[in-house]
RNA sequence: GCCAACAUAGCUCAGUUGGUAGAGCAGCGCAUUCGUAAUGCGCAGGUCUAGGGUUCAAAUCCCUAUGUUGGCUCCA
């Protein structure tokens, strides 16, 4: 048979699949192959391939090799599942490959717990020698149900029926274990080797938490041990740059009992809140924006005129005041058209940024607490531009400017999603178009790839969403910029025009940090707690080597405040090998150690973060470098 | 809110099959005055998250509540 390679290349082998083309090639292809790529569709090796196909073998290097081998993985894990609980009624869900493993939902009667995962485990190893050829075959509409009122089970059931029905339902087979599934998988459950059951947790059926609740099954499958535990490992170590462990050990802020999801800063995390907000600050001025601060109740009444009354307010903590209805800011849109309404406007004011930071309430589900990245209070680098429609596309690509700047600075990356309109909305279809195509054209024109997130926007408008990495690849949405056509006409807000009649400006409601809360987490977590020197809490710790030199070094103290400089003494009677350890515990950036040497010739004994030692300098050398690092906000 | 697991000193954690609570670090005191990741000795510190129940006896077993963690849902 002929096929071409990927890279161009024509080729004749004896055979009819990619297994025994890749055997054609060479041994160690054969061996590392998973699957194919025939023609641009991933299948299994055995698939019989076609004269003059372009045929690409897949390895675990490729993402869709790795899918198959973790989706075969799941297969195991299924049909382990079914071996060891077939008296407990087990119904199958899904079992798809995700990014870095793969899972299973299963609804059976009892709970799976981890004490289980020895023995699934070891059934799944037993599965995999046992070698079963995985056979993929389909089978008409008809049968197909039939199978599913017979082995499959309800929830296969419901797939199929959703399914088109000019749809080929295909089939994978291992043994005793048949699995409805589009796959690909590999040829047989030997290939898979690796791998090792994460967790169990609770997941509706198909994301609806109407439906039953299944239990879902984590996991994860490398092709190499050494690989898995790599990933192990690095899992591990990731967990401990998690901000709420830094956060307690380096004393920034914490969470109690009597306000859950309400956080309590320390002096050393409001140093970090600070610096955030004067860096905001600085940058917005220069862009045009001004500041405003909006109360934190307001009356039933504008939350009735601005919809959350009746589509946010189960996120509403609410009170009542003289017999009278208010809420807690939820956000801060409406207090800030408010004062939009204060006087008139014309066109010439335009566009017109106005930044509040504004501390919001909202009542988030208990489950969804999560250390600063979801909390019940949180205050928001919010700002509403107010401008005319043929102003909206420069504006908004004026905040995505802005964004990437400010991200820039921390040295982020960041993923930018698309969010069009949700169930709960309000507006017309026309106008949800109108916002959504000029959103989308603003990242068109700065050619930045995203995501489109349907159904996601809020419910005045559809939104670009900025999304942020934590230190185990969780991402949590911080900026965004949403377009709201909907409130200038709920509020009726107008503009005088250049032709002297009244018109309605457009809206934008945009943050950049999201929430100071959220990003604190993101950064804390991004920088393992060793913070850019302009952020550090404590920028700069004296450490004396014996008490004869306490006095020199509280005038270096001394002196380094007076320069700006967060300073901190360690005069303590310790050794300085256990001063310089705690230095570098609490990570702080710059440690001066004074001696006798020091203090007689009026020098400092510079010690960097990561560096150790970098030699002897006058207090003056040290002090420009660091005022130099601190004013351009150097990462590292 | 839902599913599961967990909750012991300021922190990190021990605590066998129920027999009445322990370590390290941090803190305090004393000695030591030391040159780049832990000086020694001593002292103090806990209604074992809360409330019920079983038992002669509960940190330990059972219920309920609260909180936390991992997910689902939701979201900045």
């Amino acid at each position: 048979m002929n096929i071409n390679l990927p890279d161009g290349s024509r080729r004749s082998f004896e055979g009819e699949n990619a297994l025994e083309l890749a055997k054609s090639i060479g041994n160690r292809l054969a061996k590392a192959a998973l699957a194919a790529q025939v023609d641009g569709k991933t299948v299994s090796l055995i698939t019989p391939l076609y004269e003059g196909a372009t045929v690409k073998i897949l390895t675990f290097e490729d993402e869709a090799g790795r899918n198959a081998y973790r989706h075969t993985a799941s297969h195991i894990m299924a049909q382990a599942v079914l071996r060891l609980f077939h008296e407990r009624d087990v119904k199958l869900g899904i079992g798809p490959a995700i990014e870095n493993g793969f899972y299973y939902d299963f609804d059976l009667n009892g709970t799976i717990s981890e004490d289980d995962f020895p023995a699934i485990e070891a059934e799944m190893k037993k599965i995999a020698k046992e070698n079963h050829l995985i056979r993929c075959f389909s089978m008409p509409r008809e049968d197909a149900l039939k199978w599913a009122d017979e082995t499959g089970g309800p929830y296969k059931r419901e797939l199929i029926e959703d399914l088109p029905e000019d749809a080929e339902l295909s089939f994978y087979e291992q043994g005793e274990f048949v699995d409805l599934c589009a796959g690909p998988h590999l040829s047989s459950t030997g290939k898979v080797k690796h791998f090792k059951l994460i967790s169990v947790a609770g997941a509706y059926w198909r994301g609806d938490e109407k439906r039953p609740m299944m239990q879902r099954i984590y996991a994860t499958a490398f092709d190499t041990k050494e690989a898995l535990d790599a990933y192990i490992f690095r899992m591990e170590e990731a967990k401990k740059r998690d901000h709420r462990k830094l956060g307690k050990e380096l004393d920034l802020f914490s969470l109690t009992d009597e306000g859950p999801g309400f956080p309590f800063f320390h002096p050393k995390g409001m140093i970090i809140k600070n610096e955030l907000i004067d860096f905001w600050r600085k940058v917005h001025y220069d862009r045009g924006y001004e500041e405003v601060s909006t109360p934190m109740i307001l009356s039933r009444k504008l939350w009735e005129t601005s919809g959350h009354w009746k589509l946010y307010r189960d996120n509403m903590y609410t009170l009542v005041i003289d017999d009278m209805d208010y809420a807690i800011k939820p956000m801060n849109c409406p207090g800030g058209i408010l004062l939009y309404k204060r006087k008139i406007y014309s066109y010439r004011d335009f566009p017109m940024r106005v930044g509040e930071l504004g501390t919001v309430h909202r009542h988030e589900l208990s489950g969804a607490l999560h250390g600063l990245m979801r909390v019940r209070c949180f205050t928001q680098d919010d700002a509403h531009i107010y401008m005319t429609e043929e102003q909206v596309i420069d504006e908004i690509i004026g905040v995505l400017d802005l964004t990437d700047y400010m991200y820039g600075v921390f040295g982020f990356k960041y993923r930018v999603e698309l969010s069009t309109r949700p169930e709960k909305s309000m507006g017309t279809d026309e106008q949800w178009e109108e916002a959504t195509n000029a959103l989308r054209k603003a990242l068109e024109i700065k050619g930045w790839d995203f995501k489109v997130n349907e159904g996601d926007g809020a419910f005045y408008g559809p939104k670009i969403d900025f999304h942020l990495e934590d230190c185990i690849g969780r991402t949590w949405q911080c900026g965004t910029v949403q377009l709201d056509f909907q409130n200038p006409e709920r509020f009726d807000m107008t503009y005088d025009g250049a032709d002297g009649a009244k018109h309605r400006p457009v809206m934008i409601h945009r943050t950049v940090y999201g929430s100071i809360e959220r990003f604190i987490g993101i950064l804390t977590e991004n920088f393992a707690g060793a913070f850019p020197l302009w952020l550090a809490p404590v920028q700069v710790k004296v450490l004396t080597i014996t008490q004869r030199s306490d006095d020199a070094a509280q005038a270096v103290a001394t002196k380094l405040k007076q320069c700006g400089i967060r300073a901190e003494t360690d005069l303590r009677n310790e050794k300085i090998g256990y001063k310089i350890r705690q230095a570098r515990m609490e990570k702080v950036p710059y440690m001066l150690i004074i001696g006798d040497r020091e203090a007689e010739s009026g020098t400092v004994s510079v010690r960097k973060r990561g560096e150790g030692e970098i030699g002897t300098m006058e207090l003056r050398a040290f002090t420009d470098v660091a005022l130099g690092e601190i004013k351009s906000k150097e990462i590292f």
